[in-house]
RNA sequence: GGUGAGGUACUCAAGUGGCCAACGAGAUCAGACUGUAAAUCUGACGGCGCAAGCCUUCGAAGGUUCGAAUCCUUCCCUCACCA
């Protein structure tokens, strides 16, 4: 019993726990609860923010509870209108399920398969792919009224606007996962953002309708940060856990530039370091902000999950190795080739004759600049150097004496961006 | 359906015949400072170009004019009030 509260209280305290069903601390105490949590395949991976509810399955599985992961191949098919101001276009069937296929296999890795509370994993195509809507209509649809979903925000703030039949019934879909849930496994518990509190609400009002079974929800809050951007978000886009779409190297960075006022709020949200390990963080920060210890730990923590130790060896020796105050043209030709694979990389072919190459065809080529006139830009403000030496219009090129090893030459762009060219 | 207001670049928002690639603010990017911070200050900010310049933008399509974001016509959409 004490230690059921004692999970209550750690969810809260890690930040976790925005809103919950009343009695769930008692609901929990009452033995192994069978909990899930839905993640739609509307992107091809999952990014950070997906991992908060991720989390809190970890943590419930942690304390003895078991967790299933569903992946919304069906409900993905219809579009969530939470937290949404408008109506989405549809995707394609072949486009879902290849998403569906791609976040399963990230959802694998995050929770505990084997074992007592072995964790679960279905798609819920299963159940509702083959569902004729007579047959939907008749025994979910008729236990909802109407008056009951334009009172849910998320269809109340989208009447001005317009929302779609469509997504109109998506709760509806979701409360019938819930219900499909708890009579097939006996799910007790689901787990969502705060936005899906109105579509977890209503999967409750369907077991209580149907089986007059007492349910429970809890969600997470929406993550923020402290200078108010977006959480996730770096300027290249979403920050994904897929490599192939954020590179383990920007993986590391994102965590490792977290703002002082967020990092120990993120070390309680998505790492298990202990309450002490935090605290002695929040304690380094304070005193020695300029050690970024803190970001450290979450970088170090976050990437090893994520991507592996031996990626997080590398990126962190990267790291050190671009953010030092080593001589670029002390660098190993081993280690340029490693960078090769995590900074934007290019290959140009060498000038004819000789000739020296051009900064400025080299900050386009890595991508860091998207045309010659916007690389001028950046030179023209003194934000580019190559090889550790600024670049100026006036003095901008490299000859072949100031290749590196392996006819490599490293770019700067700005104070973190770097890129990496090989010459052919 | 009626009446009134309006649709300007990533966002908000000036601009009502040439001085407009379009005031200003935010966002973004860069510089200084710094801790690969935050805050602050400075600069850039339609596209291409080393530059001259060229190209594309002011809801859409036509038209008037030497010349239009600005005037006219039609169409589409949004908002407010009326019904």
């Amino acid at each position: 019993m004490s230690s059921e509260i004692a999970l209550l209280d750690e969810l809260a305290w890690r930040g976790l726990l925005f809103q919950h069903t009343e009695g769930l601390a008692q609901h929990l105490s009452s033995g192994s609860v069978t909990a899930y949590c839905g993640f739609d395949p509307t992107a091809p991976s999952l990014h950070v923010g997906n991992l908060v509810p991720v989390m809190g399955l970890r943590h419930l599985q942690r304390a003895g509870h078991r967790p299933i992961a569903i992946v919304g191949g069906a409900t993905g098919m219809i579009g969530d209108p939470s937290g949404k101001s408008a109506e989405r276009t549809l995707q394609s069937l072949d486009v879902i399920a290849e998403n569906a296929r791609l976040i399963g296999g990230q959802l694998e890795r995050f929770l505990e398969f084997d074992g007592p509370q072995a964790a679960r994993m279905f798609n819920n195509l299963e159940w509702l792919g083959g569902m004729g809507i007579l047959d939907f209509l008749r025994t979910t649809g008729k236990h909802f009224t109407v008056n009951y979903m334009l009172a849910k925000d998320s269809v109340k703030s989208r009447l001005d606007d317009g929302i779609s039949y469509t997504e109109f019934t998506y709760m509806l879909l979701q409360a019938h996962d819930y219900a499909e849930l708890h009579n097939r496994f006996g799910v007790t518990l689901q787990i969502g953002g705060s936005d899906q509190w109105g579509n977890m609400t209503a999967g409750l009002e369907l077991i209580r309708r149907t089986n007059g079974a007492e349910a429970h929800v809890f969600t997470c809050p929406l993550v923020t940060t402290a200078s108010g951007q977006k959480f996730g978000k770096s300027e290249a886009g979403a920050v994904y856990l897929d490599a192939a779409r954020t590179s383990p190297y920007r993986f590391y960075q994102f965590w490792l530039g977290a703002d002082d006022r967020d990092v120990v709020r993120w070390l309680k949200l998505f790492t298990f370091l202990t309450r002490d390990e935090i605290g002695a963080l929040e304690a380094a920060t304070e005193l020695r902000p300029e050690q970024r210890e803190a970001q450290r730990a979450l970088a170090d923590d976050m990437t090893a999950r994520v991507h592996g130790r031996d990626v997080l060896r590398t990126v962190d020796d990267i790291s050190r190795v671009l953010f030092g105050k080593g001589d670029p043209r002390e660098l190993a030709e081993e280690t340029l080739r490693a960078m090769a694979g995590e900074v934007p990389f290019a290959e140009v072919d060498a000038p004819a004759d000789g000739a020296p190459i051009d900064a400025l065809d080299l900050v386009v080529s890595t991508g860091l600049a998207k045309s010659r006139g916007d690389a001028k830009r950046l030179v023209e403000q003194g934000g580019v150097s190559v090889n550790g030496e600024k670049v100026s219009m006036a003095d901008r090129t490299v000859p072949s004496e100031r290749w590196l090893a392996g006819r490599h030459l490293l770019v700067k762009k700005g104070s973190r961006d770097w890129g990496l060219v090989r010459v052919r």
